[in-house]
RNA sequence: GGGACUGUGGGGUAGCUUGGUCCAUCCUUCGGGGUUCGGGACUCCGAGACGCCAGUUCAAAUCUGGCCAGUCCCA
C-alpha cells in the first residue's frame, strides 16, 4: 500500500488518494462525474443523511419525492433561475424515437419541479407553512474538473422547501435551518461559516442566499451548503398563493436549504490526515473495528473472545465489524485507519485471558476496556475521540482566518481572509482578483473572531457602512 | 468556446525521441499452497495491460490520421 501525498503541499492528489484507498468511492465509471456509491462510501452517506433527516424533521419538515423529469415549460417560468442554469442542465428531448413536443429536463434541482404543485397544494393561510424536503439525486452538466462528491454530475441533494406566510416568517425559516444546520455540523464535527453571499454571487432566483463555507486549509474554503430566501420571485411566476385572515389573495415568500454529498468530501477534508480519512462516531460506516491477534496454540480463546465482542456491541446498537481475515495485524491496523474507524479494539492471548481489549482510537489514544464493563467503556471511548475530534478541527478552523487590511495582503494569502468591505460590486470583484478568488459574503449570524468593527473598505476606503467579509479561494 | 498535454493489467509505472532486443519492465493488487501472526510478513506457484478504428511498413506500445476519454490553462 502506498504512502498518500502529503495533504498540506499536495491537497487535491491527497484528497483523491484518500477516496480512493478508503474506499468511499468508485470513480471509473465511464460517464465523466458520475461515480460509483461502494458499500463503505454508501454507509457514510447513509449517516449523513440520517442525521439530516434527523435535524431538518424536528424543524417539521416531511419527507416527499418529486418526478426527476420536469417540463421545459414549467422549468421556465422563472427567469432568473432558467438564465442560471440553462447552460448546465441535461435535456431529454426523445421519447424511444419520437420527438418530445415539450422537452424534459433532469431536475438541477426542484423549484420548478415542485413550484406548480404548490399552487395547487396552497389554498389557504391553514394550508402555511408548508415545509417539505427530499433527498434525491439532481443533475448538472458541470464543465469543470470534477471531484468525488465535492463536484459531480450526479448529486445525491438534500433540499428542503418552503412556503411562508410573509417575509418575516421566511426570514425565520433560514434562521431555523441555519440552526438545524449547526445541529448537523456538530454531529460531523464541522465548523463552519454562515455567509451571505453578494448579490453577484446568489442562487439564480433568489432574493439572497446563506451560504456554509468550511475552510478546508490555506485560503481554500468547501461550500458544504446553502440557505435561500426567494421572497416572491417564485410564487409570482408559480401562482403560489393564499387566502390571508382578511379575505386578500397573497403571494406566499419560499425558502429553500440544500445540501449534499458535499458534506461527505468536508469531512475527508477537513478531518483526514496523514494515515487517511477520519470519521466523526456520527458518520463512520463503523465506530469499532474488532482485530483478533492470533497466537499459537490461543486461536480458539482468542477468536471467542473477539466473537463475543463484536456480538456484544452489535446487540448493544453499535457499528461493529469483526476483521478474522488472514493478514497481519499490522496490515489491518493501517487499513482500517486509513478507512477512518474511530476505535480498534485489539484481542490477543493476553486480552482474552484478562478478559479485556486494548482500545485505540483513530488519533492513537492507547487505553484498556474489561469485558465486564464492554458496552459503557466503548462509549466513554468514542466520546472521548469525538471530543478530540472537535478540538482538533476546531483549532485548525480558528487558526485558517487572518484580517486583511490591504489588497496585497490578499495575494498568495496562506489563509482565508477577513477584510473590511463598503458593499460596492465593484470593491468587492477587486477583492476577488487580489486573492484570485471569490468574496465569500458577510457573516450571518456570528462571527467567530474578536474583533471591532473594521476601520475602512481595503478596495476603494470609504469609512462609512463597512462590514467584515470572507475572502478566499473556493474549490 | 479557444489552446496545450496525456491514454500501457484492478492501481501506479518502464519502454515511445531513433519502429525490430517487447507474445512488454518493476512495484502493488488478485487467486492457490506452505511457514507465520502484539504495527504494512516470508516463500513457492499462478492471473492480469499497450483507449478505439484506419493507415504506413517485411515489422507498430513506438510513426501518421480520425474518433473516444481524461487532465491542465485561458475566455
Amino acid at each position: 500500500m502506498a504512502d498518500l501525498p502529503d495533504k498540506d503541499a499536495a491537497f487535491i492528489d491527497w484528497y483523491l488518494a484518500v477516496v480512493e484507498a478508503a474506499d468511499l468511492s468508485d470513480k471509473r465509471y465511464p460517464v465523466k462525474g458520475m461515480n460509483i456509491w461502494t458499500a463503505y462510501g454508501l454507509r457514510a452517506r447513509r449517516r449523513l443523511d440520517q442525521v439530516m433527516i434527523r435535524e431538518i424533521e424536528a424543524i417539521g419538515s416531511e419527507a416527499v419525492e418529486f418526478p426527476t423529469l420536469i417540463p421545459e415549460t414549467d422549468f421556465a417560468k422563472e427567469k432568473e433561475h432558467v438564465k442560471g442554469f440553462d447552460a448546465q442542465v441535461y435535456w431529454v428531448t426523445r421519447g424511444g424515437l419520437t420527438p418530445l413536443d415539450v422537452p424534459l429536463v433532469l431536475r438541477p434541482t426542484s423549484e420548478t419541479a415542485m413550484y406548480p404543485t404548490f399552487a395547487l397544494w396552497v389554498r389557504s393561510h391553514k394550508d402555511l407553512p408548508l415545509a417539505v424536503y427530499q433527498i434525491v439525486n439532481t443533475f448538472r452538466y458541470e464543465t469543470k474538473t470534477t471531484r468525488p462528491f465535492v463536484r459531480v454530475r450526479e448529486i445525491h441533494f438534500f433540499e428542503e422547501h418552503t412556503c411562508q406566510v410573509d417575509d418575516a416568517a421566511a426570514t425565520r425559516r433560514v434562521h431555523e435551518n441555519l440552526r438545524a444546520f449547526a445541529k448537523m455540523a456538530a454531529d460531523f464535527g464541522l465548523p463552519y461559516l454562515a455567509l451571505r453571499r453578494p448579490d453577484w454571487d446568489k442562487f439564480a432566483g433568489a432574493a439572497y442566499s446563506v451560504a456554509l463555507d468550511a475552510p478546508i486549509g490555506g485560503p481554500r474554503t468547501l461550500q458544504l451548503g446553502t440557505v435561500h430566501h426567494y421572497r416572491e420571485n417564485f410564487s409570482g411566476p408559480y401562482g403560489i398563493r393564499y387566502e390571508a385572515v382578511d379575505g386578500t389573495q397573497k403571494l406566499v415568500h419560499q425558502t429553500t436549504f440544500g445540501l449534499s454529498e458535499r458534506l461527505l468530501g468536508g469531512i475527508v477534508a477537513i478531518h483526514g490526515d496523514a494515515k487517511g480519512a477520519v470519521f466523526p462516531v456520527a458518520v463512520a460506516p463503523f465506530e469499532v473495528v474488532v482485530v483478533p491477534i492470533p497466537a499459537a496454540g490461543a486461536g480458539p480463546a482468542v477468536n471467542a473472545a473477539a466473537s463475543e465482542i463484536t456480538e456484544r456491541l452489535r446487540a448493544a446498537g453499535r457499528r461493529v465489524r469483526l476483521d478474522a481475515g488472514d493478514e497481519r495485524p499490522g496490515a489491518k491496523y493501517y487499513r482500517w485507519e486509513l478507512k477512518g474507524v474511530p476505535l480498534r479494539l485489539e484481542v490477543g492471548r493476553r486480552e482474552a485471558a484478562e478478559r479485556t481489549a486494548t482500545a485505540v482510537d483513530r488519533f492513537g489514544a492507547k487505553g484498556t476496556v474489561r469485558l465486564d464493563s464492554l458496552e459503557s467503556d466503548v462509549a466513554t471511548r468514542l466520546d472521548e475521540f469525538d471530543r478530540t475530534l472537535r478540538e482538533r478541527a476546531e483549532t485548525r478552523f480558528r487558526a485558517s482566518f487572518a484580517p486583511a487590511a490591504t489588497l496585497a495582503e490578499l495575494a498568495h494569502s496562506d489563509r482565508v481572509r477577513y477584510v473590511g468591505w463598503c458593499g460596492a460590486e465593484a470593491c468587492g470583484h477587486e477583492i476577488e482578483r487580489a486573492i484570485d478568488g471569490a468574496l465569500l459574503g458577510t457573516p450571518e449570524e456570528r462571527f467567530p473572531f474578536e474583533t471591532g468593527p473594521p476601520a475602512r473598505c481595503i478596495a476603494c476606503g470609504v469609512e462609512r457602512d463597512v462590514r467584515w467579509a470572507v475572502a478566499a479561494q473556493p474549490i
